[in-house]
RNA sequence: GCCGGGAUAGCUCAGCUGGUUAGAGCGUCGGAAUCAUAAUCCGCAGGUCGGGGGUUCAAGUCCCUCUCCCGGUACCA
């Protein structure tokens, strides 16, 4: 049933300074298109609009570190985050840029808006300056000691030794991170916008969100209540949309303004591109149309207090209807961090696994409610007992047997007898549908998913029940009946499960050899297939994941590393802890003799290593055979931390680790300088 | 320090304004069946709902307190 209402769904802009990975996914990406292309089955007025955020000094930043141009971070980062995407079957009607010339248009109109009706004024203040850069260095640009504790490498913004909070100016020897020169204070005026303002109208319009969920609420009661503080809306950096107001050389649109404009720039792009240049309004403007975002909750202030605020101030926009922000999704009890390695970035995912299997772990552990864990055991669960076992395996024994009984075509569906059970399974399948979509609407992502994977239970069910492999030899026209309403139940799942499995959901169709014409919503539970219609090839839809590949891949991500018992737990590799001349001692490290190297076999990287140090022989397995082949280690001399808890990996026993050394895709093993007997102490 | 959120079966999580024997999926175990990727279907078992105290006829659900985890934010400088 189409209704009137416009939905503007957007997802958030992932950041053009790194790759995505499936917290971003879980939190603000895969919710928004499995809700969008539902709509779409329904026929729904729905736009999904996404693309990358490109400005800001961590970008610039990053450019200075690699010693290339912005461009080239950003264009690096936005056609491989915008593939990984495509490849996960995030339909997006347009995944643009914000260093698109429209964007920087329209967030440059947006700016002038306020400032001709003279709703941002200018501060003077005092930042560090580097001379020798022509710069004003961002807070993050700056490293120097801390007032509150004497540690030397503390950031402009926090000291991470004593967490306390600093502004750059109360650093001690304050210096460039870049060139490692002195900053001195300068003034500086930049515009600022008065959040206090809009407080009374922000509390006002979010007290009528009923159906929000709490934890966004939450939040925006939180900042609410402590008073909302001015915000400075330019800044000092090259990076970005330039100030258009004359006089500001060297200043852009601080990015927190600048980004959340990019919705509108590219809602623009997407209906020019449709050669319908004006219909954007509709959707920002118009009043049956409702803006949804979908976040993470590290975004909740910006698109709940700050983006309306300016759109309050703009006027002429409609504010965000919905704001369904997920929570975070873990990995090994840790969150994401690039630095511990542990990041599962979409990219390598999706090219490991069917995207499929990829969006149905992920939908049914969404962060809905609070910060949720994903595994990679999980995953394989999920694959083998859900999706092969009951999804997969329905629609392979439908069509086995449709096409070992039936000559490989759709049997008919009689006209005559009663098909009381034929048409009741399908009425279920349709209530089930009903209860997928009322959970879909209100954002309850991962009730839908089991309530679809209800569905396909009671198909099972169904089929186990009406024991069609017996009918086949009594009573050939009621296993006919059957066998039509089991494929008519698997048209019915490819529309139910597209929005989930959208790739699945494709091959269905081919197996029944079907169109996507009878892709709608109300079709399912519906008989839409023509008897006597050769079935298409059978694939299996979910193949089987092994021990081994999850094994593997814990290895590489660092799971299952308990890290309460590493004695040295090294958080940041430019920032080092320090730590006592005991702790380093904890660590026993010995010379050991190679006796013997052997590749593990079905492993990617593991070598198991046997190894005498000084009268005792001991087993470790190390993942290093993409450095080095079993002949060149055997009969060296290697370090060993030997006092390491034993660990199995790939089901063998490891009691030690050997020490080499990486950077960048290289590896060496430490070895020793010259002849020395095993079982040396090594400090 | 302060504010907010979390701690529920082996695992991942639901439990709205307090109300009959605390739920689901997966896993385990038992049974039925054999068309199907040994895939299905049925059933049993599993929790003193983080600890302690309180309010109430009744608390996972409200109040107090403690422990641990995660966010946000302040000051001392």
């Amino acid at each position: 049933m189409k209704n009137n209402i416009k939905y503007l769904v957007t997802a958030a802009l992932p950041y053009a300074n790194n790759y995505v990975h499936i917290g971003h996914v879980a939190g603000a990406i895969l919710p928004p298109d499995i809700y969008v292309r539902f709509r779409k089955l329904k026929n729904d007025d729905v736009i999904f609009i996404c693309g990358s955020d490109e400005h800001g000094t961590a970008i610039e930043m990053a450019s200075i570190l690699e010693k290339v141009t912005p461009q080239e971070i950003i264009d690096r980062y936005h056609f491989s985050n915008k593939k990984a995407f495509e490849d996960l079957g995030i339909r997006f009607d347009i995944f643009s840029r914000t260093s698109s010339e429209i964007h920087k248009v329209t967030a440059s109109e947006f700016f002038l808006n306020l400032y001709n009706k003279k709703l941002l004024y200018q501060k003077t203040e005092k930042q560090l300056y580097s001379e020798k850069e022509k710069r004003f260095l961002a807070d993050r640009f700056i490293s120097g000691t801390c007032p509150v504790c004497g540690f030397e490498e503390a950031r402009g913004d926090e000291c991470e030794n004593c967490g306390s909070n600093l502004s750059p100016l109360e650093l001690i020897n304050p210096r460039s991170k870049i060139t490692g020169d002195t900053p001195v204070e300068k003034e500086t005026t930049h515009f600022y916008i008065p959040l206090a303002d809009y407080q009374e109208k922000l509390s006002e319009w979010l007290s009528e969100k009923k159906n929000w969920k709490a934890n966004v609420i939450n939040y925006c009661k939180g900042w609410l209540k402590s008073g909302l503080r001015d915000r400075a809306v330019t800044r000092d950096l090259d990076w970005g949309v330039k100030v258009p107001v004359k006089g500001n050389d060297g200043k852009v649109i601080y990015v927190w303004f600048e980004a959340p404009i990019g919705y509108i720039s590219m809602t623009k792009e997407f209906f020019i591109g449709k050669n319908e240049p004006e219909k954007w309004k509709e959707y920002w403007s118009g009043k049956d149309s409702r803006l949804i975002h979908f976040i993470g909750k590290d975004n909740i202030v910006f698109h709940s207090i700050i983006f309306p605020s300016m759109l309050m101030a703009h006027g002429g926009f409609n504010l965000p209807y919905n704001i369904p922000a997920n929570e975070f999704l873990n990995i090994g009890g840790r969150k994401f961090s690039k630095t511990r390695g542990n990041a599962i970035l979409l990219r390598d995912i999706v090219q490991k696994f069917n995207p499929d299997v990829v969006r149905y772990t992920i939908a049914s552990i969404f962060p809905e409610n609070k910060d949720s864990e994903f595994t990679w055991e999980d995953l394989q669960a999920k694959n083998n007992n859900e999706l092969a076992s009951i999804l997969g395996n329905f629609v392979n024994r439908t069509v086995v047997f449709a096409k070992s009984k039936f000559g490989n075509v759709i049997p008919e569906f009689p006209d005559s007898g009663s098909h009381m059970k034929e048409n009741g399974i399908l009425e279920h399948i349709k209530s089930k549908a009903d209860a997928v979509a009322d959970n879909i609407e209100n954002f309850r992502f991962r009730d839908a998913l089991s309530e679809a994977m209800d569905a396909v239970r009671s198909a099972n069910k169904y089929f186990n029940d009406s024991e069609p492999w017996k009918l086949i030899k009594d009573d050939k026209e009621k296993c006919s009946a059957v066998i039509n309403t089991c494929l008519e139940i698997c048209h019915s799942l490819a529309i139910l499960f597209e929005p989930f499995l959208p790739f699945t959901s494709d091959k269905i169709l081919h197996i029944l050899d079907k169109d996507t014409s009878g892709l709608k919503w109300e079709n399912i539970g519906k008989r839409v297939l023509k008897s006597g219609t050769a079935l298409g090839e059978n694939s299996i839809l979910f193949p089987q994941i092994e021990d081994s590949t999850v094994k593997e891949l814990n290895l590489k991500y660092n799971i299952g590393i308990d890290p309460g018992n590493s004695p040295v737990n090294v958080e940041d590799t430019n920032n080092m802890n320090v730590i006592s001349i005991e702790d380093f001692h904890k660590v026993k490290l010995r010379v050991a003799k190679v006796l013997k190297c052997e590749i593990v076999p079905g492993s990617k990287k593991l070598l198991r290593l046997k190894l005498k140090v000084g009268d005792t022989e001991k087993q470790i397995v190390s993942g290093i055979s993409e450095h080095y082949k079993p002949e060149e280690i055997e009969g060296r001399l290697i370090i060993i931390a030997d006092n390491l808890k034993p660990s199995k990996i790939m089901g063998i026993d490891s009691e030690g680790m050997l020490l080499a050394a990486k950077k960048g895709g290289k590896l060496k093993i430490v070895t020793v300088d010259g002849d020395i007997e095993d079982g040396a102490e090594v400090n």
